[in-house]
DNA sequence: AACGGAACCTGAAAGC
DNA sequence: TGCTTTCAGGTTCCGT
């Protein structure tokens, strides 16, 4: 699930397993030699800043993930890339492609453009309300805005508008301070679990197929609410699935 | 400028 | 069983 808590465990692997060395071999020649400074996120981007100033940009889209594997070991099924040091080889696995990798010498648009992000800038009720007031649209859609808060995708708006239960279909005109105030704690707290699910050495999903779903709402259309049984209902928002309780879930 | 919708690509699961 | 449809954690482009 590349939200922002899959894309700061994909960071805290690539940093542990790439600072400090030097690359040996890589789907770039522009990066072989040069030493790994530093793995910075900001949303669902990560930027790999190498001694010589360049810059390696990863987005890994719907299905991208990173793996750790021996520099011998055979390429990965849906592997597009590979960046190796002395013993590690990182592999960028990714079905469907949507994913990104971009070598640069500067900051790539998409990456400045992003709004603040919870984790690094963190999140201020205050700048959210601000942000949100600003858009003329569902409070889920103005959520998923990267510009508005980097890093927050369909499985976390969906988990904290049901924290803040508020109906995401509710215009973001409409919400009141106390409404920002429950969307963002609902935010901290569906990344904090996001966070807690990511383990091993290793950026895969937690759950492979067949797994059962980990999220109490996401996914979960048809099922009853685990805070008041009524049927949750799926509609669609800003062309994206959204699950959300009808019984205990507020227009405003 | 802002919004909805299609496109990008591939696989898994559900439906018939 | 097997063929078809639907859906998927994201972004970007295009036409209105």
């Amino acid at each position: 699930m590349p939200e922002l808590p899959e894309v700061e465990h994909a960071r805290r692997c690539l940093e542990r397993w790439l600072v400090g060395h030097t690359v040996t071999r890589a789907f770039s020649p522009i990066l072989v030699g040069e030493r790994v400074r530093s793995v910075e996120r900001r949303g669902k981007w990560l930027r790999l800043t190498m001694s010589g100033g360049v810059l390696l940009f990863s987005h890994l889209g719907m299905t991208g993930r990173w793996a750790r594997r021996a520099p011998e070991a055979p390429a990965e099924r849906w592997e597009r890339a590979r960046v190796d040091v002395d013993g590690v080889s990182a592999r960028y696995v990714d079905p469907r492609r949507f994913g990104r990798l971009v070598v640069a010498r500067q900051d790539l648009p998409a990456w400045s453009a992003l709004g603040p992000d919870p984790l690094v800038d963190g999140l201020e009720t205050r700048a959210l309300g601000l942000a949100l007031a600003k858009r003329s649209r569902t409070v889920k859609e103005a959520l998923m805005d990267q510009a508005v808060l980097a890093g927050v995708g369909n499985i976390l708006a969906t988990e904290a508008l049901w924290s803040a239960r508020i109906d995401p279909r509710s215009r973001t005109k409409a919400l009141s301070p106390r409404d920002v105030a429950a969307v963002a704690r609902g935010l901290r707290a569906a990344i904090a679990r996001g966070l807690a699910l990511q383990e091993g050495d290793d950026s895969s999903y937690v759950q492979d197929a067949g797994a059962d779903n980990p999220f109490r709402v996401y996914g979960r259309p048809g099922q009853p609410c685990p805070r008041c049984r009524t049927a949750m209902k799926r509609v669609v928002l800003g062309g994206r699935g959204t699950t959300f309780c009808p019984g205990c879930q507020r227009r405003s």
